[in-house]
DNA sequence: CTGTTAGCGCCTTCAT
DNA sequence: ATGAAGGCGCTAACAG
């Protein structure tokens, strides 16, 4: 264990203080040139190395950006994560990770942490499990920026970033509706959580707006979840009157959707339409491959990203309303999952 | 910006010092019941929060662990994290996340900065274009334990996890094998890569032991791209003596090679036999569902965060030999992508 | 331009 | 069982 260089020992050498060594170091105009060449190359000599934490104890700043997701191995928060990596390390920040595992006492502990850490900004995404928010809350009241993104909260004042789930749900069900589908069901989310809300009013809304009209039995819910997919459309097989079509809330869902489909020989392109809203790469893979709705994950992290890197330092809360990114969707249509042969 | 609530604050409403508050927050023996409980009660009351800043440069520990990977959009990488953060966590450590995007130059960043930061330990998996290990040895030298996993390298004395690919390519061909299979081709990986150049090994390892002759061109390389995939394969099908089944040594490979069997209407199962290597998380879901070898993404990374919280503190880089944990791969077969209908 | 001094918040001897 | 004092490595205010 060698013992750390530090600015003391580069002044030792150069029979000066640690004080001139900092300002050379930092590049500090006050500094002559001679001086900021001798201490640089002997910080290179003695192999020197700042010390971030002494840094940030110091500054009260440790460029360091807490990033509370539920999962990094739902492939979604990986994309968003390398995101937001992406475009803080340019600005020289790091990211600290923490994983709720959609548990609400975990998102608390995290919150909890990374204040104790000092991060200069929270990045969160809403755990399923969280219909309390104080945690946030008190993020707020220490002065921390927090953003939220895609599991948002709109009634707490936090700036966020999302895609726009209303539209998305409209495009995804307006195409079923252009390639001719006229029973559409929908298999929907978890309503507390707010994206699956906006998915089902944008699903509503393009039937309405087309004139089809709406059926309650229509709307089955799952948990996001093959599992669950693959038994809400097993429900919709059966109805009196079979749908033609699914729009699920979500690609895990569409996919037990499609199982359920191929179990009942309707899986062939046309004969059955299917779109799904990403969050998982595998529609490509799939066959038929998966109409599904982008949802633009490696965007929504470097827009979380730079959401902070814009914010005021000063009065960063006292907006009475914070910004809000909604990123377009974009249907990617595939293959012929969607698509349907005769009208 | 609420000031920070300190143990001096708690001191002085206590009209004790600092020193016992400290010590009656860390459980020190020495303080009583009494003390503790009232040091206690009041830190609860002004919402004391300890700073692990200071404590860090303090004590010289951060209880943060570094990760360095290539991209955390690729899922294989998103769950090792999953798995590092989920073990590290429960012994109070934090992941600072470093990604790579496979370039040297980013990963000598990364060290750098993560000893800048003073982490505890650095587990990383080496880049691509890694062929330069010297900030890894400046880690040594520093006295901080670096865990290598999955990309790794024996030469240079670090603890390791990875999976045993030669016995995973193995037990793929040798699968194949059982089905009938007689005349097996291989897309390989990057062979400066060991992960790739063991999978080869295994490969040629299991013809030997059944009795099959190894062919030259039944080799065909790729650059774990799904478009390498398929061209490998198109070669592979226009050789004069067309192999009937492919292992591919990953499985966007794979997944390339099964566009091209399925444009030469080979993909039917029990046609043509295909088996690839898990990093991702769509063999599942493609039709037919892709037989291939579990990587064990989460065990990784719980290993390796294992590895670092078993490791002694003292004389780390001591050993001749470090620990190299090899887990075993583990063939998921799936549906009939790698099955034979008639011998 | 450069040196001196004084902490950031915490923990840990050394006293008492 | 508790206080006093010092310092982890760095930077900023105040001198010159």
């Amino acid at each position: 264990m060698k013992k750390r260089v530090t600015i003391h020992d580069i002044a030792k050498e150069l029979n000066t203080t640690a004080a001139t060594v900092s300002r050379a170091l930092n590049n500090n105009p006050s500094i002559g040139m001679a001086m900021k060449k001798r201490v640089q190359e002997m910080a290179k000599k003695l192999n020197y190395r700042q010390d971030r934490i002494a840094t940030s104890l110091r500054s009260g700043k440790t460029f360091v950006i807490g990033v509370i997701i539920p999962s990094a191995k739902i492939s979604f928060f990986g994309s968003v994560v390398h995101g937001i990596e992406s475009i803080a390390r340019k600005s020289g920040y790091q990211i600290l990770l923490f994983q709720t595992n959609e548990k609400y006492s975990n998102e608390k502990e995290g919150i909890n942490t990374l204040l104790q850490s000092n991060v200069d900004a929270i990045i969160v995404s809403i755990s399923k499990e969280t219909t309390n928010y104080d945690h946030f809350l008190e993020v707020k009241e220490q002065g921390v920026p927090l953003i939220l993104f895609d599991r948002t909260n709109d009634t707490l004042g936090f700036p966020s970033v999302v895609i726009d789930d209303f539209k998305g749900a409209y495009m995804a069900t307006s195409h079923l509706i252009d390639q001719g589908y006229t029973n559409i069901a929908h298999i929907c989310g978890q309503q507390h959580l707010k994206i699956f809300e906006d998915r089902l009013l944008g699903y509503k809304a393009a039937l309405e707006d087309r004139g089809l009209i709406f059926k309650e039995e229509n709307i089955v819910s799952g948990d996001v979840s093959i599992q669950s997919g693959e038994k809400a459309a097993e429900v919709l097989l059966n109805l009196a009157e079979r749908p033609d079509a699914i729009f699920a809330a979500e690609d895990f869902m569409a996919l037990g959707a499609l199982q359920t489909l191929k179990k009942h020989k309707l899986h062939h392109p046309g004969h059955f339409g299917l779109v799904g809203f990403a969050n998982e790469s595998f529609g490509e893979y799939i066959t038929p491959s998966l109409t599904t709705v982008n949802q633009r994950n490696i965007e929504m992290g470097e827009e979380a990203a730079k959401l902070f890197l814009s914010l005021p330092t000063k009065n960063l809360y006292n907006d009475q309303k914070p910004s809000k990114i909604i990123l377009k969707p974009e249907l990617i249509i595939r293959e012929s999952s969607s698509s349907k042969l005769s009208k």
